[in-house]
DNA sequence: TTCCTTGCAAATCGTTTGCATAATG
DNA sequence: CATTATGCAAACGATTTGCAAGGAA
C-alpha cells in the first residue's frame, strides 16, 4: 500500500501541472511519450487513476464519455463549449448551497453534487462558428 | 430522414415509460427482449439514441460511465446513491440561477448545466449498509 | 418502389488487467 | 529482500457500424 517514487508518476503529475485544459489520458499520454518515450499507456492510466485516487489531480467527466484530469484540486466548476469542445476553468462561488435546495423533502443526505455548464466560449460566440469549423477551435 | 413508425422503437418506448429508475441500454434490452424476443442490442442502441436525439427521452449520463435513460423529459434533477447505486429523481425547484452566478465574468455564453447530486439514499442511511451489501439495494 | 429500420456480427474506443521484469525503500 | 511500479499485450465493457434483408409509406 505504501506508494513508491516512480519517475513516470512523476512525469505525468508535472506535465499536468503544466496544462490547463484538462487533457485526456491519451493527450497525456502523448505528450509525455516526447519526453519519455518508453513509458506505456497502461502506466499513464494507472497513475493518472492512482493520483485522482489520493486526491493529488482531479477526474473531470463531461458529456464526451471521456476522461478528462485536472492537476487543480481546488473547488472550482467548469464550462465546456459546445463548438470547439475547449473546457474552461470558471472562478464562480461555490455553489454548494444548491444541495440544501436539492436536499428539502429529500429523506436520503446528500454528500455533494456534479455540476458542469456548457454554451459557446467567448472566441466561438464572436464569430459565429459553426460545427463544420469545429476542428479550427478544437485545442486537443 | 422522415421517420417510419417501427413496432421495436415503440415497444422500447413503451417500456422506458413504465419505469422510473432511470435504465441502461442494456437493462431496456433485457427486459424489451422477454417481450420482443428477436430485438438486437444494436436496434436497442439505434433507438435509444434517436429518441434521446428528437427529446422524446432524456439520456443521462454519472459517474458509472454507463448511459441511462429517462422518458420523463422534463426539467429535473437527480440523485445517485454511493451505496446502492439507484437513481433518485428529486423534486427541486430549478437551478437555472446557477447559470448567472456561473456567467459572471465569463465571455461566452452559458446555455445550460448538468447538475446531479450523490450521498446516501433513505434506505442506506438508515440501516447505515455497507458497500458489501451494496448487491441487496441495486435496483437493476 | 423508396428508403427507413432491423438483426447480426464485426469493429471501435476508452480503460483495465495479468504477468514477467525492473526499480524503490 | 520485500514490495511497488513498469511495459506489453491481451481482455473488457459499452457503444457504434457495415451490410444484406425486412417493413413502412
Amino acid at each position: 500500500m505504501a506508494l513508491k517514487y516512480s519517475r513516470q508518476r512523476q512525469v505525468i503529475k508535472d506535465f499536468l501541472m503544466t496544462r490547463k485544459d484538462h487533457p485526456t489520458a491519451d493527450t497525456v499520454y502523448m505528450n509525455v511519450r516526447t519526453e519519455y518515450p518508453n513509458i506505456s499507456l497502461g502506466t499513464v492510466y494507472r497513475n493518472l487513476s492512482l493520483l485522482a485516487d489520493i486526491g493529488e489531480i482531479q477526474r473531470l467527466r463531461f458529456a464526451d464519455g471521456v476522461d478528462h484530469f485536472d492537476a487543480d484540486t481546488s473547488a472550482h466548476y467548469h464550462f465546456v463549449c459546445t463548438e470547439c469542445r475547449q473546457i474552461i476553468d470558471l472562478k464562480t462561488d461555490s455553489l454548494d448551497p444548491i444541495m440544501n435546495m436539492a436536499g428539502t423533502g429529500f429523506d436520503g443526505e446528500i454528500k455533494g453534487h456534479v455540476t458542469y455548464f456548457y454554451g459557446l466560449c467567448g472566441d466561438c460566440k464572436k464569430s459565429g462558428k459553426s460545427r463544420l469549423q469545429d476542428s479550427l477551435c478544437r485545442l486537443e
